[in-house]
DNA sequence: ATACCTGCAAAGTCTTTGCAATCAA
DNA sequence: TTGATTGCAAAGACTTTGCAGGTAT
């Protein structure tokens, strides 16, 4: 299978290693660099893996992860519902709007040119991009 | 004030001039060119102006005149909420964590190079980019 | 006349909160 | 032990739907 962690990855983030948080991060971040869940994608996984595990507490979960910098919050794509990222550095995404899937676009594949300044005070905490499919 | 004449422009897009519609054109279209406005705000201002409108009666309003290419959803900002914003060409947001605005920002002050292609049988039907600010 | 529109209230979707019971360290 | 975490159910925020009554053309 995996030789992934679990308990050592939560270990290194400051997360506790309870069964719940080793279940989802091993779903999240054994196999695949890419993934991109939802709250309840991940319950209905969990569910189906015969280990279900409160929705508050998915959420609970990813929000720690994300704290934790496992996981970033991906805005912009399905409107209303959060979807997590399991792949953290810049890049950007498609959404296609038929299935609602994300897929990731490198950050290298778009050069922005001209980036126009922040207003006054503020400071660019961050860029996404969401490129539209049909 | 304005010589804005909110019902043949209504007429203009195929929609009925009703009363609540045309308050509701009169507060979007009449000044500005390029107000993002919620639903919740917009039926706060229509009460206070002492015309309220249901709140289902303007969420109509906003999407018909939206599929009349009157408006245009901004996706990837206030998660949880719908952002429609009078200016509908292509031009790309500042989103304000701290306070939730939304600024525009024109198309040509970004270049994008290399955009990458749309994946198998897909086409590209929109691009936004949101620069978030702190 | 008649199709469309409005308002109200109820229902829906997604997410968060409160709190007693449980668990990791 | 002891504070963090879980699960459940209830509450919240935002949006949509159903439908009876009203309205523009």
């Amino acid at each position: 299978m995996s030789d992934f962690d679990a308990a050592s990855f939560l270990d290194r983030l400051g997360l506790r290693a309870t069964r719940p948080r080793l279940r989802i991060a091993r779903i999240l971040f054994a196999d695949r660099q890419d993934r991109h869940v939802t709250a309840e994608w991940l319950a209905d996984e969990l569910a189906r893996q015969q280990h279900p595990v409160a929705l508050a507490t998915v959420y609970n979960t990813l929000h720690a992860l994300t704290e934790a910098g496992a996981l970033r919050e991906v805005r912009g794509a399905s409107p209303g519902t959060i979807v997590f990222d399991t792949h953290t550095g810049p890049h950007h995404h498609f959404y296609d709007e038929t299935t609602g899937e994300l897929t990731d676009i490198p950050a290298d594949a778009i050069t922005l040119q001209d980036l126009p300044q922040a207003p006054d005070g503020k400071t660019i905490s961050g860029c996404d991009i969401v490129i539209r499919l049909r």
